[in-house]
DNA sequence: TTTGAAATGTAGCAATGGCTACGGATCATG
DNA sequence: CATGATCCGTAGCCATTGCTACATTTCAAA
């Protein structure tokens, strides 16, 4: 038996760091649209938008922190870091680009939302370059 | 304050069903692909697949086994049960159209790759549906 | 100023998916 | 048919993300 079993091309080692770095992503990007919705982001806030506990909230919110894009005070709102910031921003904006791809391709808005979501994390530069060219021709 | 917090389009309460779900969907899949090139599955062939240790695999075995997705007896190679082979083959099928869909788009054909395997899972029938369009009208 | 509701934190449990270390099963080959 | 290499299972650790239950802090209203 010769045959060399082919790896994937997205190892499995990193599976539980990759869905670490979605929630980081996830948290930033809601955390800077709350922001703007609200004026500040609280611990509940978060609960609600993710419907999960504010206990899950607290301990995510505390991880994030040790990685230096959320800061906060005990009892205090959520504010992002620069380094916070500026992943959001970059969060934003390829799901800004990922759901206006899914409704260009001929999507409904409202799966195009929910799909959006879920893909926007496994969309890489090279990916997100050719949705933004499709949109360009489109227009 | 009257504003209502928008709740995200696919609830986080069920991150951890999801990615559950994901990893039974890589592993049908899997199993699939190795018992076609490989005329069997071990659990060695399938830790060597996805880079993990053969201690993981056999975990997610078990479990898949209890959702009678994959059938296997101790020290014995691993089979799709018939609900598993039915799942396998639309995850494949998706699978396929992804990747074909991602490189018709202009994405090169590795990170065609990369992608394809963290956009599938994320990808609905209604998205889908619009892919395979697009497959049609390009080709 | 007190006080109670709402917000947040802490303790501790479960499920999932990583790991190493070790022990038992299988099987080709001598 | 013995035996060593390879394969697989079990024990037990950690991290992440869910949860409930309970404790603490904040803050506005009485």
């Amino acid at each position: 038996m010769e045959e060399k079993i082919k790896a994937r091309s997205v190892p499995f080692s990193q599976t539980r760091t990759r869905h670490a770095s979605e929630t980081a992503e996830d948290y930033v990007e809601a955390v800077m649209e709350l922001i703007e919705e609200l004026g500040e982001c609280r611990v509940l806030d978060l609960a609600r938008y993710f419907n999960v506990s504010h206990v899950t909230v607290s301990r995510i919110v505390k991880r994030l922190q040790d990685e230096e894009l959320l800061y906060s005070q005990p009892y205090r709102p959520v504010e992002l870091t620069a380094k916070g910031a500026e992943l959001a921003k970059r969060v934003k904006d390829r799901h800004t680009i990922v759901l206006a791809f899914l409704i260009e391709l001929g999507v409904d808005k409202a799966n195009a939302e929910i799909d959006s979501e879920g893909i926007e994390h496994h969309v890489g530069s090279k990916t997100l370059a050719a949705m933004k060219r499709f949109l360009k021709k489109g227009s």
